[in-house]
Order: C-alpha cells, then structure tokens, then sequence
RNA sequence: GGCCCCAUCGUCUAACGGUUAGGACGCCGGCUUUUCAAGCCGUUAAUCGGGGUUCGAUUCCCCGUGGGGUCACCA
C-alpha cells in the first residue's frame, strides 16, 4: 500500500437490524479513518438476504449516520448489483475456481437446488491487520464453501469481495466478527484478481457483563440514544473512545478533532465495555457548550404541554434554565425531572405539608415566626434590589441571628413545597416580589 | 471441541525494559450549602498465575488460567 494511493474506506451494515452496539463505532473508525486521509468513505447497504432485509431498517441506518455526522461519499445497495455477482461466478465457474452443485436445500424440504461452490486450495492464508498485525489461518476445514445460492443469488463472501474490489476499497475496517471470514474473502479475491486490502479488525464492544453487546442486553439503537436526547457530539465523541484513545489526557474531542487524531494503530487489541455512565458525563460536558438557543432546540420537545400552558411566554423556563442544566444528563432527563413534580412550584401555586415546616428541633409555632418576619423583610425590599445579592443580604442577618436552618428551611418550603429544591434565595429570586410574599402569606 | 484473538484500578485507558504504575468515569470522603443538584478539593483502587531472558520486567519468550470471536444455502 503507498502512500499516493487514494484510501478508501467503507461500511457495509445489512439492514436486517437497526443501527446499534459496536456497528456504530465500526462506521466512526471507517469514516475517521478516510476523512482523516483525506480518502473516500462508502456506505453499502448489504441486503442480499431478501428475507431478512427491510427497507425500515435501511432507513434507519441511514438516519442514524446522518444524525452522526457520519456524510458518506459514495451509496451502494448490494442488491443492486445482482449482474455484475452473475458475471463473476460465471467467470469463476468458467476458470474452474468454482461449480454448480446440485444439492438437497437445507430447509428441509427435499428440493433439489443448483448452489455455487467455491473450489477450495486448502492453503495457508495470511492477512495484514493493522490492529493485529499479520494473522495466519488454514483454510482446509472450510471445504468448498457456497458463495451463492444460485447464480443469481450471490451471498455475503462473493459479494463482498467483489463490491469492495469495483468500488476499490483499500481498507476494510469492520469488527472482529469478521476476522474467520478474512481467509475465505481473499480466496475469492486472487481467483477474480482483486487486490487484497489492509485490515483493520475492532475488538468488540461488550455490555456490563462483558458479554457482545446486544438489544436484549441494554444495548441501545443510535436513534434510540437520539431520542433519549443524547447529544451526537458526545456520541460521536464517546463511542470513539471505546477501544481507542489518542495516547494523551485529552478527552474532549470535537468530531474535526477526532479526525485529526485518529489512529488505527491506536486501537485497542481487547473488547471494551461500554460505560452508559460515562457517556452521561460526556453528553452532559457538551450540554454546558450549548448556547441558550440550541439548549432549548434540543430542549423544548422534552418539557410536557401543561407546563408551556401555564408558561406561554417562555419566562419561567428561560428564568430556571440554569437550574435544569444543573440538574440533567440527557434531553430527556427533563421529562423525567417535571414527571416527578421537580419544577413543578415554578410553575403553580405548591401544597403544603405543614410537618414538612418545622426544621430539626424547631417548632410549627416558630416555624410561623420565622416565616413572617421574612415575610416583614422581604416586603420591605425594594423591586430594585430583588435579586439573588439582594436578598441574600437582607434576610441573612435574621437568619443568621435566629439560626440559618429555622429560618430558611421553612421559607424553602413556603415557596417549593418540597423537601428538596434550590435554595429560597434562588426560589425569591425566580418567583418574584409578589409570588413570594402570596406564597408566604398562604404558608402562614 | 477445532481455529483465531486478547489479558493494567469496578469501567475506559497511559506508561521507546528503569515511573511513588499516570489520567478519566463511577464509588467514597471533605469543602460550600437550610435541603437536593451543581461546583471545587481529596481518598480508595490495578499490572491473572507460574516459569524463563535481563543488572532490572506492566513491557520480551514459553506454559497455564481466564475472557472473547468464529465454525450457515445470515451478514
């Protein structure tokens, strides 16, 4: 392989599935490997297995790579090339490094078919990996493998080879699934002529229990972590990290920065597990990136319909945007946070639960004390100084005299409702002058 | 079972044969705080075992053990 040469990189998911597991990191390492070498990066569709293959599943790979980021140079559909897999097996028959041979179908149904085989040399092959390094594996126990069911009808090897060849693949970067059919696919290659191209297998991605990640074991579908409102940046940028790393304490890698450092020879030999709770950490460093438009373009579909009735204008989820930045991981995470009643007092009027009032050893008595003497204090603010400072400073004195947790848990509750919640500095701030005294006054 | 591949904290990983074995996520702890979250700081935690080679092995070699992949008229 020289340098010179233009590379070429592809990714061939059959769409018998939608898009998911280590399938998604194999198409980053493709794509990051072409675009990083300034080479071509092909995306064939592998649908010659009519019964397994639906056009849903096409769809979704393709939109899972489009939200990606993943733009591919060049679209294949391998059934679409049914012809030009006749001509080769008829050419390989032709040259004898294949036959027809009749045989009972396997389905069991006792009909007599005419299935192409592959003459097998029974020799040594050897391959270059670029993760592996050279791997040599004896072909004999393959017998005369079948590449197609017909003449017609090519399956995975032939058609591989021959697609990769026509389309002129340098580099095949798949995952390590693939590494016992290598032998088999470059058989096929020197009987047609085609070169053989560099190797890069990818050790898989396992789940928790360090099985092959699957959809029964948690494994989710690209447009499934998309609709959770996970971030593509920090997919892009997570996934890439699993069985790679650029050799420095970097970890924040922008997809141009990805491009830039990627490195095939820095791919990892073992399987890795993929840690959901890093990626979390991941989507939720993106999330800070974003500014205040995108945050809610990517926002807005996760926030239930009540809350834009009582809020039409938008105020109230501009004014605590902070606070839920604070508070999620993914898009989602919204949903779940305002199900769970956690901003639910911005928006109506809380009910409380006296008991809830009383701080540690305090009483209900005092607790009403405190209350209104807050009360007294906040009324007393001007609107000009009604901010967070503000506040702060005006009920602090008190508080601090009458003992902080006497005097804020309360006034926390008044306002929120609930055990849990931002401060009541926060709270005043956010519900304003009016909003606040009402709300004390109803404590009360 | 045959063939192929692999082996550093719980997880992702770093360490031209010489490091107190480093970083990140998580966990735990502290600070801050009325509470929760966030933030900041910190701690805990690893070279699978046994033989070699070497002045010196995480690193090189062999064996064992363990894990993974694959053995279709699927891809």
């Amino acid at each position: 392989m020289n340098d010179s040469q233009k590379i070429v990189t592809r990714f061939a998911p059959s769409p018998t599935g939608n898009l998911h597991s280590g399938a998604y990191r194999t198409a980053i390492f493709a794509y990051l490997y072409a675009r990083k070498h300034k080479g071509t990066f092909v995306l064939r569709i592998e649908d010659t297995d009519k019964a397994r293959s639906t056009k849903e599943y096409e769809d979704n790979i393709l939109e899972s790579l489009q939200w990606l980021g993943l733009e591919h140079d060049v679209f294949v559909r391998q059934s679409e090339n049914i012809e030009r897999h006749t001509k080769v097996l008829e050419q390989l028959i032709a040259d004898g490094h294949a036959y027809v041979s009749k045989e009972e179908a396997k389905d069991g149904s006792g009909v007599i078919k005419e299935i192409v085989r592959f003459k097998n040399p029974n020799i040594d092959v050897t391959f270059h990996d670029e993760i592996k390094g050279d791997v040599t594996m004896n072909t004999e126990d393959l017998g005369d493998f079948v590449i197609a069911k017909n003449i017609r009808e090519p399956l995975f090897h032939l058609a591989v080879v021959v697609d990769d060849f026509d389309v002129g693949v340098t580099h095949v970067i798949r995952g390590e699934d693939h590494v016992s059919n290598t032998p088999r696919q470059i058989l096929i290659q020197r009987a047609i002529g085609a070169p053989t191209p560099v190797y890069g297998h990818l050790p898989l991605v396992l789940g928790a229990d360090k099985q092959k990640l699957s959809k029964r074991k948690g494994a989710l579908a690209m447009t499934e972590y998309r609709d959770l409102g996970y971030l593509p940046a920090a997919i892009l940028n997570m996934v890439s990290m699993v069985g790679w790393n650029p050799g420095t304490e970097q970890e924040l890698f922008s997809k141009e920065e990805l491009v830039e450092a990627f490195d095939l020879s820095k791919v990892q030999r073992s399987p890795a597990v993929f840690n959901p709770e890093k990626l979390d950490w991941f989507n939720r460093e993106y999330i800070k990136k974003m500014d205040q438009s995108a945050f809610w373009t990517a926002g807005e579909g996760f926030v239930p319909a009540w809350v834009y009735v009582a809020d039409p204008e938008y105020k109230m989820l501009a004014a605590i945007e902070h606070l839920i930045r604070d508070r999620i991981a993914k898009f989602s995470d919204i949903k779940t946070f305002f199900d769970e009643g956690e901003w639910d007092y911005f928006f109506k009027e809380p009910v409380i639960n006296p008991d809830m009032m009383i701080w540690k050893t305090d009483t209900l008595e005092n607790a009403k004390l405190h209350l209104t003497k807050a009360k007294e204090i906040l009324e007393a603010l001007a609107e000009d100084t009604w901010n967070y400072d503000g506040i702060k400073a005006a009920l602090m004195p008190y508080a601090e005299e009458a003992g902080k947790g006497n005097v804020l848990w309360p006034l926390r509750v008044a306002l929120s409702g609930r055990e849990k919640s931002p401060d009541p500095f926060e709270l005043t701030t956010i519900l304003g002058k009016q909003k606040t005294l009402s709300r004390i006054t109803a404590a009360i």
